[in-house]
DNA sequence: ACAAGGCGGTATAGATTCTC
DNA sequence: GAGAATCTATACCGCCTTGT
């Protein structure tokens, strides 16, 4: 198994400023701005919260309701207003460079993305919304999508079929270009769990947080056994020792100014293993859509 | 094998806003 | 209104990927 440290959301050049960790403290990871997507911001929301007033005012305008909105990963039904398809089902797409990187990497069914973001704490004055003055940056781990099976979107035929349903089927995309999709239960160590097969963490638990408490976001503090020193392999972009560094608390990591997916061969951390239990059972997450229909398309 | 592209990050300076 | 804090725009850096 493989384990895939996706950054996903608003960054400092898409979108322009951190995702919002909202006053009741849920995460709300922003879709990147996409001409090319179906959906459009105005149509997202969360927590009954409309999207576009809230981005007005965080990014002072810059990103507007009118804009197309790169839902993707899309891991939460309820985020796009009025979505109406039975079948709907979370999908996340990667194209071009970074799914090069994950097949160089030997991705197959059963891995496992966790996606973070940059993300800072918002509340609301009397001129709006805006990001609390003396909040920290930090990197926050917002969801997971585990590989069931995946679909050649460069093939015209699946287009067709997803056009109205994912940013991948739309526009013009950089080869290699697929679609993920995910087991209806996450499978940890070969056991099912209560958890969907992709889904998003409602909260903050300390687990979900790889940015090293008071440090800049890129550098991290991680899990002990993550430190690359006598494994087999090492978390890919990784492989400066420079960038590692063993300390009491735990290891840390200068975290690499580029590169959106890293990824760590579980085979060579077997501790990972129970590092993903716990944080599964620490945080609180989506619970398991019992009445999704069976998948509608064939695997290509 | 090499050069160029792409892009997310940091550093910096100037502008703006906040606080007293 | 002055100084501090914060924000914005810009330049620069690093480095994997792709194209030649």
């Amino acid at each position: 198994m493989k384990l895939v440290l996706s950054r996903k959301g608003f960054d400092s050049s898409a979108g322009g400023c951190a995702n919002p960790i909202l006053p009741d403290g849920s995460l709300w990871p922003l879709p990147i701005p996409d001409e090319d997507s179906p959906f459009r911001y105005g149509q997202l929301q969360r927590n009954g919260i409309g999207l576009a007033d809230l981005l007005a005012d965080l990014t002072r305008g810059r990103v507007a309701a009118s804009m197309g909105a790169h839902l993707d990963p899309d891991l939460e039904r309820d985020d796009l207003t009025e979505r109406t398809d039975p079948h709907w089902q979370p999908t996340f797409g990667q194209q071009g460079a970074a799914l090069g990187h994950l097949f160089k990497q030997g991705i197959s069914p059963g891995d496992l993305f966790l996606f973070y973001g940059w993300f800072r704490e918002i509340e609301t004055t009397h001129s709006g919304w805006r990001f609390r003055k003396s909040a920290e940056d930090r990197h926050i781990l917002f969801g997971w999508f585990q590989i069931d099976r995946w679909l050649d979107m460069s093939r015209t035929q699946n287009r067709n079929r997803w056009q109205a349903r994912h940013p991948h089927a739309h526009g013009t995309r950089a080869n290699p270009n697929v679609l993920f999709l995910a087991p209806k239960r996450l499978r940890l160590g070969g056991e099912r769990t209560r958890f969907p097969g992709a889904g998003s963490f409602s909260g903050i638990t300390p687990g979900q947080v790889l940015t090293e408490p008071g440090g800049a976001r890129g550098d991290w503090l991680l899990p002990s056994w993550f430190h690359p020193e006598g494994r087999a392999s090492v978390l890919s972009y990784h492989a400066d020792p420079k960038r590692w560094r063993q300390a009491p608390e735990g290891t840390r990591l200068r975290n690499v100014n580029r590169g959106q997916e890293f990824v760590l061969d579980l085979d060579h951390y077997p501790e990972a293993h129970d590092w993903l239990h716990q944080l599964f059972t620490a945080a609180k997450a989506t619970p398991a859509h019992d009445s999704e229909k069976s998948i509608p398309f064939p695997c290509e």
